[in-house]
DNA sequence: CTGAAAGCGCTAACAA
DNA sequence: TTGTTAGCGCTTTCAG
């Protein structure tokens, strides 16, 4: 037996098992859940752990078990509330697991992405959650070569098999164009987000399709190319702005990129909704924050995030299962930003 | 020698060390960047890791070396573009170290706050950043019991001895107040923050202040409570806007009330800023993206983030070194949510 | 149901 | 400068 002296600050199994009166492994079936343990067995080991302020060594544990008990989550970014809600519901599920949340934000160590999921995959996490991963076919491919667990959230690389979850993007962006229709509105632009983005595809696909389904002619002129950023969709709703036959109302395909453009709108002078109307996707909170209050198609983001990790823990305790594919409904939300065509 | 068969799929020193030809204590000292390595030797074993695409594991590195590279952060919720910023500017200073970013969040776990603490130093973390600790003490104590490298953002309590980093919060209220003063606001309402929390006590006492010192009295009912949520600031500004005396402008203690605020004197059928002018503390994202653009105080939020880091870093390094306390500049930025008063 | 023994992958003295 | 030897704290066969 080793360790004799070496009174460390923080008791380790073999210091509850003395206490206990019992040996170190019936200490570690015990506290690790084992069924098979007398009941009487349990007792004193759990009220030696309990007298000692025994703290299980996650480190130690993930080492000689192969399991971390950590989640990775890889953003983009945190500067956007569109993340944080994705996060929150994430955290929401990992906080009812015994799962902790190890945060990677891709910015870092940009270029050499395939060596990125590699080290991730080596930091011990147990799996991976991607928020809108963009070039992500480098790590998934890493990934899912080593049957790595890990779902991807809001987006889908075309060859991609692994587990995804989504918003009804197409859906959600067709109902929001007949709206505007319904309104009356037959000049409507469409400010797109990032090129390569699934969202971005379905929702264009979604928007292009509510205007054929209503006889109304897409106008290339009409598609502005956004960002999913603020200032994308302010530049792209200039342009919008500057067309000789200017639309008379704007469907963006997220809500920074509708605020970005209420900006541009204001600065030229009109009025939302009275010249032009807005609609945004995701349903953020700044959407119902500002004035006016912005219509939209909102996507249940925080339940896209527990939904997402709550499949990767499935995955992880069952690797033979099937990768799923979940689409969660978005919804439109009226509010002030629409209303009928001023002619 | 142990490990002979087993080619698992993820290459160890051993794997490294046969590759290169030495002893894999020598691969280690190798990486893990010890300088009395002959050049030829290292060159050797970094061309073999690199071969065999050698990615080390951090739970084995952490368990025999004692150092994890793992920071803890303890933010409250994910929900706020405050908490969002502070942590881009802690995951900006990790990204340039070796660290990466554990994250854990309040609202898990509570009542057992120092249990949950020494779970927390026992999961592995080498330190931990608070974020607005909430009720701390039991953490702190805990945390300072044992030494644990851990510094506090924008938040000290009373009888606290560890690093902590903070803007200048008297200072800004004062100028903020003094602004509004300036302009010819005699009857300003403030709207706090959480009680309890040191940003709180101190925006109010600078409030305070420049009251004082421009000759103007205190007027008890002049200061509602919030939360630094919206809410808590749209309730807040009913109140005052209620008032016989209504007043002319308001002081927020954050940028989130100024924004709930605005709401309720929206729904008064107020203008802003010719009926009520407003101001708020922050700075977040959504100040300056809404309308009237709000004017508030900036806080180098994310600076402050990455400053804390840097300090816990620097804490980890050299744990004799006294604990530091930062203050960081605050600044008035105005907008467009103030203007004179119209009597 | 419980103890003994063998590592998980790596770092850190201690020799050589 | 490099190899040898012990573990870090825990899980997991394998025997009782």
């Amino acid at each position: 037996m080793h360790r004799e002296a070496k009174r460390s600050l923080t008791p380790t199994i073999y210091d509850v098992a003395r206490e206990a009166g019992v040996s170190y492994s019936t200490v570690s079936r015990t506290l690790s859940g084992y069924e098979f343990v007398k009941p009487s067995t349990r007792e004193k080991v759990l009220r030696a752990a309990e007298k000692l302020g025994y703290v299980p060594n996650h480190q130690a544990r993930s080492l000689a078990g192969g399991r971390s008990h950590l989640i990775g989550v890889l953003v983009p970014g945190l500067n956007n509330s569109y993340i944080g809600e994705i996060l929150r519901g994430i955290d929401e599920a990992l906080a009812e697991s015994e799962y902790n949340l190890l945060l990677y934000t891709t910015h870092r160590r940009q270029g050499k992405e395939s060596h990125y999921a590699a080290t991730i995959m080596n930091s011990g996490v147990d799996g991976l959650l991607l928020v809108v991963p963009l070039m992500a076919t480098p790590y998934l491919d890493t990934l899912h070569e080593r049957d790595f667990p890990c779902v991807v959230i809001d987006q889908s690389e075309e060859t991609q098999k692994g587990a995804v979850v989504s918003g009804t993007n197409w859906q959600g962006a067709f109902e929001a164009t007949e709206y505007l229709i319904g309104l009356g509105h037959c000049r409507i632009g469409f400010i797109s987000g990032l090129a390569g983005l699934t969202s971005t595809t379905e929702r264009l696909a979604g928007y292009s399709a509510a205007l054929a389904q209503h006889g109304l002619a897409l106008d290339e002129r009409l598609i502005a190319e956004g960002s999913f950023l603020q200032e994308g969709g302010y530049t792209a709703a200039q342009q919008l702005l500057a067309l000789p036959d200017r639309p008379t109302a704007i469907f963006a395909a997220n809500d920074l990129s509708a605020l970005g453009a209420m900006e541009a709108v204001r600065e030229h002078g009109l009025r939302i909704p009275k010249d032009i109307s807005l609609v945004g996707f995701d349903d953020i909170p700044q959407a119902s924050l500002g004035y006016p209050k912005l219509t939209t198609v909102r996507q249940p983001l925080s339940e896209m995030g527990r939904e997402a990790a709550n499949i990767l823990l499935e995955e992880i305790a069952h690797p033979e299962q099937p990768r799923r594919r979940v689409t969660l409904p978005t919804k439109l939300i009226i509010r002030d930003s629409c209303c009928p065509p001023a002619g």
